[in-house]
DNA sequence: TCATACTGTACTAAAAGGGTCCTATTTTTA
DNA sequence: TAAAAATAGGACCCTTTTAGTACAGTATGA
């Protein structure tokens, strides 16, 4: 399957805890983690690794925490997962140095997993963080040229 | 990063190879795995996952092999990869029986991974093995209207 | 100046993935 | 009829990655 980590999948929650609540100007770790009933050393080390990707800014001292650093509407699920996991990339040869693989002008792995990468990450860039925040309503997103598509009732599994 | 296993990468090259090949009716497990310069016995494991999902048909006794058991065109990128990964969700969660995680009508990680799990899916599902035969010519595929997407010239690494 | 909360690094146990080997079954050919 | 070639299915081991934890350091505000 195609494999997110929990991390990444801890990471989604938190990110979407914090735009439900955007009254709240900071949250602390401690906070997050009770409220999500996750290991504070966890939560932790996700909320820094969003900070480093400037999802997140962050007031250190006694009354400190973390907030989102843009509004919801404009942080895509995309950056969310890049900031967690790395590039959107399917093998390490989709984002090595070019002196590798590329003196075979048709390697067929590296231009599958071009197109592969493409379609995933084009569909993840147009989720936006907004889009999880009230996920029971949500049946369109938008495609590739801003229209919205239907993508169907959120109800039973997927598979 | 979105990972797609080495196996998952192999499989994609041998389906391809056999597309590309569509007068040869039978394919060797030996001869696939010398021309794509990969170990036998791993070539023999795909195909064996390939076979039981119904992408392949095979032909036992000393003058047999393996062949699409569908045309390239009929066959979607989903399907290999679910034939070789199994089904394409992000965790657990999105897979699992109902009875464990559905008591919480709004378990947030449930439906971020579904709302998720959908978009990649459906670009999968638009992506033909078909797409991946001339990878180089392939400028645009299909969105969930039918209609032509361009996802730009493959040159350059994705990220 | 002390308590609180973020910052950074390092370490260890568990799980998954990748790869190989062995044996049985089927079919064609000599 | 027997041998060879090829698929079918399972079991096994090793490496890598991931998850989770711990600890020392730094900045801020009461």
């Amino acid at each position: 399957m195609i494999r997110l980590g929990k991390l990444t999948d801890y990471g989604l929650v938190l990110m979407t805890h914090m735009a439900r609540q955007q009254d709240r100007a900071l949250h602390t770790a401690r906070d997050l983690a009770a409220e999500n009933s996750l290991p504070l050393p966890t939560v932790s080390k996700l909320l820094k690794q969003l900070l480093q990707a400037k999802l997140l800014v962050s007031h250190r001292g006694i009354r400190g925490g973390y907030s989102l650093a843009k509004p919801a509407r404009e942080i895509t699920v995309a950056e969310i997962i890049t900031a967690l996991e790395g590039p959107i990339a399917l093998t390490e040869c989709s984002t090595d140095v070019i002196g590798l693989c590329d003196f075979e002008p048709r390697c067929p792995i590296r231009t599958n997993q071009q197109i592969i990468s493409k379609a995933v990450s084009g569909a993840l860039e147009r989720l936006m963080l907004a889009d999880l925040v009230q996920p029971l309503q949500l049946a369109a997103i938008k495609d590739s040229q801003g229209k919205l598509v239907t993508i169907g009732p959120i109800s039973g599994r997927m598979q």
